[in-house]
DNA sequence: CTTAGGGTGCAACTCGATTGCAAAGTTTAC
DNA sequence: GTAAACTTTGCAATCGAGTTGCACCCTAAG
């Protein structure tokens, strides 16, 4: 199991207080997490502080940020070994009942038949719907 | 081929000049509009009055939005016969040069294996890259 | 110790999205 | 036909997530 200081380490950002707290935290959540969300649970950290640590993050591929719908980016930590290239990413479920957004880090995107020409660098999938603790 | 009228009577929205002419400008598009694309090529049409009008044929499945992750939200015409139902749903193709989105209508969602209990409704897809334009 | 450069806190600002409200237009009931 | 009832539109104001400027802080290098 990699530490925060692994991580880090790894993707060659350097260690501080608040990137070490933002980076614990993330790692706790079993779903993905606003700026909001983790200003909330952060209390004392400056929310302009975690964003430019989520940019930091996500920049060096420590995290990957998910565009839900919700009007809020989330984030997520990225599985160990993700480069954040088109073949390391996976589709996201975001819950239209309790506002979670889940990464569905098993269910990988398949080969897109894209336009001639086009080139596939990235992508945001959003699958939506009833989590399995809404859909009673 | 439908008209605007035909789009509008099918879908049970009442026509009116500012719907008229937003469905019109919006069927003639090659790419996703958002508001402001709108806005701009509708000069004399109020931007609140558009942005009702949006919502009014998001409801009524006129049109589907899309978030590409640029900040706006674009919003496309929906093929004949779509219900934006999950089974009605298409990939997207946002290029991160030239910031134009498409429609891939040709490239449905394949059966997405979700967790235990879960249920989709919905979907937003959207790959990123370089377009057949911009890829050279 | 001194200095340089990145990191942090705070306040201000941007801009897409959204809303309140009154005026204008349309439909319905009589 | 007329008036009330309802819907749509225009304008201005507001909201809120995201972003930035700047001064201060901290740490590593010399
Ligand atoms: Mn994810
Ligand atoms: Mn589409
Ligand atoms: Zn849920
Ligand atoms: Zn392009």
């Amino acid at each position: 199991m990699q530490t925060v200081d692994d991580i880090l380490k790894i993707k060659k950002v350097k260690s501080t207080a608040i990137r070490t707290v933002v980076l614990t935290h993330l790692l706790k959540q079993e779903k993905a997490q606003s700026l909001k969300d983790i200003e909330n649970a952060l209390i004392y950290t400056d929310r302009s502080s975690i964003f430019r640590t989520l940019k930091t993050f996500e920049e060096n591929k420590v995290i990957h940020s998910i565009e839900d719908g919700s009007g809020m980016t989330k984030y997520a930590v990225c599985a160990e070994g993700c480069n954040c290239a088109p073949e390391d990413l996976h589709y996201h479920f975001y819950c239209t009942s309790c506002d979670k957004t889940f990464c569905l880090f098993d269910v990988p995107i398949p080969k897109i038949q894209l336009p001639e020409n086009f080139k596939l660098q990235q992508a945001n999938m959003v699958a939506k719907g009833l989590c399995g603790h809404c859909n009673k």
